[in-house]
DNA sequence: CAGGTGACTGTTG
DNA sequence: ACAACAGCCACCT
């Protein structure tokens, strides 16, 4: 029953987790929540976290590569790229660089 | 009810 | 190294 909207939830959850200047990919957080095979879902559930009452970093979560492929969902395109410069990340041609520095994994910085 | 889509990822050519 | 194909699951038409 509510195990749907848990399931956004957690997902909204792990976002608001990802600590500033960091970023995160879908399938960490999906791997995370035990849904490995279901980092489509998890790109799904942010696109509910703009109807949540409380903010979600969504920004900070890309792509495996680090592209800004969800940045069209945003108010605006540019936003996602303002916001990840503004935290310290930078972007070029809509992907971030030195994603790997900047990666947050929560397999590794929450569980254990 | 069936088909198509998507803020993805991993494997193969 | 890059490009293309397939697997995956929830939501929409």
């Amino acid at each position: 029953m509510e195990k749907n909207e848990d399931f956004f939830q957690n997902v909204f959850a792990v976002a608001r987790l990802i600590p500033k200047g960091r970023v995160t990919n879908y399938g960490a957080i999906a791997k995370y929540l035990g849904a490995a095979r279901s980092s489509r879902m998890v790109g799904w559930a942010m696109n509910a976290a703009h109807s949540q009452k409380k903010k979600v970093p969504a920004h900070r979560v890309v792509n495996r590569i680090g592209m800004l492929t969800g940045k069209h969902h945003f108010e605006t395109p540019f936003l996602m790229q303002e916001l990840l410069e503004k935290e310290g990340v930078k972007v070029e041609n809509d992907k971030i660089v030195n994603f790997k520095k900047h990666f947050w994994d929560p397999m590794a910085e929450l569980a254990l």
